[in-house]
DNA sequence: TCTTGTTATGCAATTTTTTGCATACTAGGC
DNA sequence: GCCTAGTATGCAAAAAATTGCATAACAAGA
């Protein structure tokens, strides 16, 4: 799995905190993963044992500790086998899909309570990526040109977005028609 | 997680054994579930302790006996009882992205032998699911009928793949730049 | 004849992810 | 004054998924 080298990525990118690195899962440029905040602590630590990261404890005064983590050279190193090695396609198990082939035997009323709330998501995750776009838009040429790979996971979920909520349309037409 | 309710619908729409239920999350409508063959037979026999689901051995001269599962009434409450809750939102999790995040790291080369790895993937998945298609379009309309809401399932399925595929133009345009 | 692919199932160990619980302080709105 | 949202971290238990190993026989093609 693939969570130690997206925060390994990350952090290459910029040392920060677990906390820093969930929100950057949420609502970075990278649109690639999701993780709770157990989980991202507990790779931290991990990864730190394992002296890919290093951290240091930055006080601070009316909020909790904050380790800001790092990489070591082990941890690029890492990284670096990493990239040379094929990743596997990603598999899907979609849970409203199942829901939905199994629709018979409920109501439309509640497939379409079902999907509204799914659309109501997948548009406001749209919006903010939109926006994350506008943003990468008014940069200046050369600070393009150096995220123009990140650049591109933010149009794989643009994208993907926006075909879902047309997918979406397809569905309302089909479950309409009763 | 759903596995549990995967197996459900797909065993209440016919009984069968975990190698069929595999070969349908495979190249059937189940376009929405992955599963390797441990995590399957174990999800069986729990569902069977459970006591959704019943089976009967059925001997076969050449092969290993065959498992035929089928619900049980306590597990076709189960799945109306799943089916009037709400599913929660898929979660992205896409190595892929992660490496394509990275790839500053690595040479402009490496990463387009690795989109063309996935592009034959989805490719090859996307034919065969239009295969599929166009065997639903050629049901008669009654038959179509039952099957319209798997038929959107699969529709998820195509619009996804045609996207992903899309995407990776745009990728290979901006990687070509070099 | 040998290898590969398909049919058919399962246990055990490990890794990954989720869920539940826990702490502690600040800022802003009503 | 109270409630909500945000900042910041973590342990423990349970559930879900993967990896490794194991068995057994047939069919098809090289």
């Amino acid at each position: 799995m693939s969570l130690k080298h997206a925060i390994l990525i990350l952090l290459e990118s910029e040392p920060g905190s677990g906390y820093d690195l969930l929100k950057r899962f949420k609502d970075g440029l990278g649109y690639f993963w999701n993780a709770k905040h157990q989980q991202v602590y507990l790779e931290l630590k991990k990864l730190s044992e394992a002296g890919w990261l290093e951290f240091e404890a930055e006080a601070q005064d009316t909020r909790p500790d904050k380790k800001i983590y790092r990489l070591t050279p082990a941890g690029h190193a890492e990284l670096l086998r990493w990239l040379g090695e094929p990743v596997q396609p990603n598999k899907i198990n979609d849970a409203l899909l199942v829901k939905l082939y199994a629709g018979a035997h409920t109501s439309t009323a509640n497939l379409r309570e079902e999907m509204q709330r799914h659309v109501s998501a997948h548009r406001k995750t749209l919006d903010s990526l939109l926006s994350i776009e506008r943003d990468y838009q008014a940069l200046p040429t050369e600070q393009r040109q150096a995220l123009r790979l990140p650049y591109l996971t933010l149009r794989r979920g643009i994208l993907g977005e926006q075909s879902w909520l047309a997918w979406a349309e397809e569905v309302e037409q089909e479950l309409g028609r009763d």
